[in-house]
DNA sequence: GAGTTTGAAACT
DNA sequence: CAGTTTCAAACTC
């Protein structure tokens, strides 16, 4: 990533209000904006602190995918400052109030880590009072620059004019709504660093962030694309917004900026994204009927829920009760792990803990954040692969699970395989039942029937399929089954790094199904988590199964990702017809699950935090 | 909600 | 690597 310093040093740094200070537009701007110049200095800390403090490093996935991302940002910002920020950084930067203000303006459409820093606090004002300086501009002012700067910015970011005016409404309508914004929510910072104990505090505030916008912006097409139904969610009100997504950085890293604001959202889902925004933005652009159906379709992360503590752990208990839920978060309850060992899931996922939980001493937390990555390494150093999707796609995954996926009707397999001896692999209980795909030739089970596909190899033929449909599926199966979907994964951030083009799309536009289950993300650690999840050609789509490039986790998908909640996948396989894809939806959903398979809930989609190892 | 079952993770 | 223990999720009642 470009140094954040530069881009704090910009921000922050009152180089240019020498300039601005003799400003005639410098002037105009003091008397408009409200803010106070003191501002600033903190603001600049903040920033300083938030966006750059050491990132976690456990959510810093080593993956590219964070990086790529920053660097878009990064370069987006500096693209965004040459060409419009000329006359505005002699201008309005000069002044440390015009200063902010200019950078929250760009920062907000830009992306600029800038104004996530801002976020605590000043960025509420910074973005507000930009929006409206900019009206103020336009109306009061013949400066055409505002509007210009604005509009280029907007539109570079969007690349397009309608989608900048979208964007500029959103805005609009979010410094109305009284939405704040937080500066916790630098995208990049978010998603990479770990949150830090002090943004999460601020869970209960609707966060804004201008990130998350940014995000969106630029991922919008795609989401939209894929998921034009679930635009709408709400990510506080829905439960399962656990998803969490997180990655990147832990999972709650997105969490956390999916608070602040919508990252979160975005990157665990494409779809979502526009969600987070509303949700984040605020409740009321969103329906209930939206937001209960982007629910199903699309786990809001756990740190998403994060939003409203409370509500969350009503939702989340009604979503567990009822199944549902699950998806959304991870909520581990570990009691003598601390949380600090595979056994939680969201360590194992590589996110942090967060309010939904009910784990004691819990130390995977951001403020233990040096515990965390040690043990992190630690475990990684015992299995480098400890933190890598469970669930890979054989072809290419990284870890050839074996020959037999050809076999199979998932191309996905568990890394490792399962070792059930009294389940029969038909229970969440197993790890490849859980994640959605069938047993391969790693597995050590005993007699199993897996669903998915049974480790002889025999895929589910109809015959088998009925066999086992009429033994097995029965309607807690089926339950089961729906319980699948969940996953959550997860948080999310899964998304993170995947490029807005990559985005699983489902032509469901559920694709995300893994993207919800992402629990986080799953593992993104943080990673990167990125997944992507693809849907294969029709050939995979056959097999009903969304193919789970292990490879690109390494770049962006949040293995939680790509595991998706079985869930979808069992729709497909317990239809008689599997090799047809039922729905969309399906697709996604079907491995790729990058869902939490946590322990039991498969992380293995999420790529949890940032593998300190090379996953190879 | 408490207790049991299960299998992965961790430990030896 | 194998056996055992620990752990927390999944499941059952």
């Amino acid at each position: 990533m470009d140094t954040p310093e530069k881009s704090i040093t910009q921000i922050g740094t009152p180089v240019s209000k020498l300039k601005s200070e003799d400003s005639p537009v410098f002037n105009y701007i003091c008397n408009l904006s409200p803010i106070k110049t003191l501002k600033s200095i903190p603001i600049a800390q903040t920033l300083s602190s938030l966006n750059f403090t050491s990132p976690p490093s456990v959510f810093t996935s080593p993956h590219a995918v964070s990086h790529k991302e920053s660097r878009f940002r990064s370069q987006i910002n500096k693209d965004v400052v040459a060409s419009v920020g000329e006359e505005v950084k002699e201008e309005a930067l000069t002044g440390n109030e015009p200063s902010q203000n200019v950078k929250n303006d760009f920062s907000t459409p830009k992306v600029s880590n800038d104004v996530r820093g801002g976020g605590n606090g000043s960025c509420e004002d910074g973005g507000m009072d930009l929006l409206k300086m900019c009206d103020n501009v336009k109306k009061k002012s013949d400066t055409p620059d505002w509007e210009t700067l604005i509009a280029a910015t907007t539109e570079l970011i969007y690349g397009s004019p309608s989608e900048s005016e979208a964007f500029s409404c959103l805005m609009k309508r979010r410094s109305n709504s009284g939405a704040r914004v937080r500066g916790g929510g630098g995208t990049k910072s978010t998603l990479e660093e770990p949150v830090s104990s002090t943004v999460v505090a601020n869970n209960e505030t609707e966060s804004f962030d201008a990130n998350s916008i940014l995000h969106r912006g630029v991922r919008r097409r795609c989401l939209d694309f894929e998921v034009p139904g679930n635009n709408q969610q709400t990510l506080g009100e829905s439960s399962s917004s656990c998803v969490v997504p997180s990655i990147g950085l832990h999972l709650n890293a997105i969490a956390m900026s999916s608070k602040d604001n919508n990252v979160a959202n975005e990157y665990s889902l494409s779809g979502n994204i526009k969600v987070g925004l509303q949700s984040s933005t605020s409740p009321v652009l969103h329906s209930q009927q939206d937001a209960g159906q982007a629910v199903e379709e699309f786990p809001i992360s756990s740190a998403l829920v994060e939003i409203n503590p409370i509500s969350a752990k009503k939702k989340r208990r009604k979503s567990e009760q009822s199944g549902e839920g699950e998806a959304s978060c991870k909520r581990c309850n570990c009691k003598k792990s601390k949380c600090l060992k595979l056994y939680c899931e969201c360590f194992a996922a590589g996110v942090y803990c967060i309010e939904p939980c009910s784990c004691i001493d819990c130390f995977n937390k951001p403020i233990h954040e040096d515990v965390v990555l040690a043990t992190r390494k630690q475990i990684e150093s015992r299995n480098p692969l400890a933190f890598a999707p469970k669930v890979i796609r054989n072809s290419d995954s990284i870890i050839e699970v074996g020959d037999d996926t050809s076999k199979t009707p998932a191309s996905a397999r568990h890394k490792r395989g399962c070792n059930c001896k009294k389940s029969n692999c038909l229970k969440k209980y197993c790890e490849c039942y859980q994640g959605g795909v069938g047993c391969s030739i790693n597995c050590r089970c005993e007699g199993c029937k897996n669903a998915f596909g049974r480790k002889d190899g025999s895929l589910f033929e109809q015959d088998e399929e009925n066999e086992v449909s009429a033994k097995r599926v029965t309607a807690k199966t089926q339950q089961n089954v729906e319980l699948f979907n969940p996953v959550v994964p997860p948080s999310t951030p899964i998304p993170f790094r995947q490029p807005l083009s990559q985005l699983p799309i489902s032509s469901n536009n559920r694709l995300l199904p893994p993207v919800e289950h992402f629990h986080h993300g799953a593992s993104g650690s943080s990673s990167s988590g990125i997944y992507n999840i693809r849907k294969q050609d029709m050939s995979m789509v056959s097999h009903s199964r969304i193919e789970i490039i292990s490879e690109d986790i390494d770049d962006d998908m949040p293995e939680n990702l790509l595991n998706h909640s079985p869930m979808t996948n069992m729709k497909a396989v317990v239809s008689p017809n599997r090799k047809r894809v039922s729905l969309p939806h399906l697709d996604s959903s079907e491995e790729t699950p990058w869902r939490r398979n946590g322990g039991r809930k498969l992380i293995h989609s999420i790529p949890t935090f940032p593998s300190l190892t090379p996953h190879h």
